[in-house]
Order: structure tokens, then sequence, then C-alpha cells
DNA sequence: TCCGAATTGCAAATAGATTTTCGTTTTGCC
DNA sequence: GGCAAAACGAAAATCTATTTGCAATTCGGA
């Protein structure tokens, strides 16, 4: 079966001569425990809830040495393109929508995608390294959200 | 046939008691003869060549103003997301493709993305108001890329 | 041509997420 | 346990795209 999360990161920090301290695995356990992005601030907030002392300077740290180590992704909206954005690492590939009346963030995947990149690579002959996809929008049938 | 896009802004902004300057006039110019997004530095780069005298804060002031009369498109890529890159808005949907090498931009156009809206739809029940779609990768028969 | 409002150039200010400094505290290895 | 390197907290610094204050200029209608 598959190792944790805090496990897998362990050992790739382990192997840059890094360690895993309580406060990168408070992060990851934070972000594994999300099912949407969160931000450096919002991170923060969650991680006081059970280490008042972990300051935002040591997330900001966290995130960029886990980033670095591809254990989790960044990323940038256009709703608020300012700040980063970030989730653990994925191998299989996944999308977003949020809701926005809700907030609601829903994944889902599609080969849709890759059709894409196939035109792309047929009409253009380009090879896509990189996609960014994020829709927005509305739930109609989610009991959750005000409509 | 068409109205130019410089007569087109002129006539909006009358409508709110704005003028159509040659600076305005000089920043539509450039990003209707522009084939790819720039950003305010690029914009007044430029406009420089056209007008020595323009500034940098005029050209920010042009762009924010466009921008809020739906004359032009704001976006921000995931390479530099620091910065706004602007295009002229075009009323057809379509999407991009960024060559990491040599930066040349390709905007193409796709129903896929229409079919994945309507997956969203039929799983999901929410309605895509938003599209954000960015694909970055590497170009391989273009002959300006340095491969 | 005249006038008030809109616009511009210049330079200085802003803003706010992220980074860094520094002294102190942990962590992993022996 | 003991040590050197790594990591931490707090607060100050940074960075830089964008905005703004102000005086001068331009625009368009009357």
């Amino acid at each position: 079966m598959a190792r944790s999360i805090v496990d897998t990161a362990a050992d790739k920090l382990r192997a840059q001569g890094l360690r895993m301290t309580a406060q990168r695995r408070l992060v990851l356990e934070i972000l594994e425990a999300a099912n949407s992005h969160l931000d450096a601030e919002m991170l923060h907030q969650h991680a006081r809830e059970r280490d008042q002392s972990i300051s935002l300077a040591t997330v900001y740290r966290t995130l960029n040495l886990l980033h670095r180590a591809g254990i989790i992704e960044q990323r940038f909206l256009d709703q608020d393109h300012s700040r980063g954005y970030y989730e653990i690492h994925d191998e299989s590939e996944h999308f977003h929508f949020t809701c926005l009346t809700c907030g609601k963030v829903i994944e889902f995947e599609t080969d849709l995608v890759a059709q894409i990149r196939a035109e792309l690579l047929e009409k253009y002959g380009v090879i896509v390294e990189n996609t960014r996809i994020h829709f927005e929008g509305r739930c109609t049938r989610h009991p959750d959200c005000p409509q």
C-alpha cells in the first residue's frame, strides 16, 4: 500500500540532508487534509490551531522547500494572482472548478485535455509540458451552496 | 465591415465623458498590431518609439481604463504571475500556448473546451462562467525557435 | 476663442506578499 | 549525551509592479 505523504516527504528531504520537523509535518498534514488550495496565510491560520507558536516565515520557508522538492505544487489564480496557492503534488492529472458563490472546489479528471494537447501537436507541432486549467462558475444542485 | 478598434473604443469612452487621446490611440494601435500579450513595460517601450514623451504612468492608466471599459483583456501567466499582460478583447474564445524556449505565443481555438464544460454540467451540475486555460511547452518545428 | 474637466509627465509613494537577518532552539548522527 | 548543521520565531527588510499627488497641458463643447 502507498506510504504516507509525510513519510515519502521525509525520505526525499533526508536524501538532501534536510530534516522532517514538527512544523513541516504539520504543513504537510494540513495540505493533505485540505480538499482545496491554501495560501500561506490560510495555512498559517490552520497550523496555529495545532501549534500556537508556528510562524508565518516558517510556513513560507516550508512551502518553498516542499515545492522545490517536488512534494507540493504551487499555483496562481486569476482571481487572486498576487499570492501563491498550494496543494499536495498529485501524480494523476486533474483540474479544478471553483464555485464563485460558495467557494467549493471540485477536482475532476478528463481525457479531453489530452485530446487538446494532441491537437496542438498535430496542428502546430508543439509539445505541451505544462497545463494550466481552471474553471469558475456556479453550483446548481449542491445542497450547501446558497445558489 | 467592422469599424476599427480605435473608433469603437473612442465611442465607448465618449459615452462615459472620456476622451480619445493620442496616447490612448497609440496604446490601442500597439496592442492591435501585437500578436502576443504585452505587459505595461513592453507596451511602454513600443509606445516610446512613436512618442518619446509618453510616460509609464499613462500606459498604466490607459490599460486600466481600457480594461474597465471592456476594450482590452488582462491576464496573468504562471511563468510571471506578478505582472499583468494585455490584449485586445476578442469575442471568439481562444486559448494560449507559450513556448518556454523562444517565448512565442500561439493562439488557438478548439471546441473540446466546450465539451469539458458540458461534462462538468452533466457530472457535477455546475455551470462554468469563467474558463482559464494556458499551456506551456516547446516548439518542435518552428524555424525561429532554437529548439 | 474661452473655460472647465479630463489627461498627462514626473517623481514619489504604495502595497502587500514574500524573504531575510539574527539570535536561539532543534534535529540527526556518533 | 554532545555537537555541528539545520531550522525556528520575531521583526525588519525587500522587491517591484502599480498607483497617486500635483502642476502643467490638452481637449472638446459652447
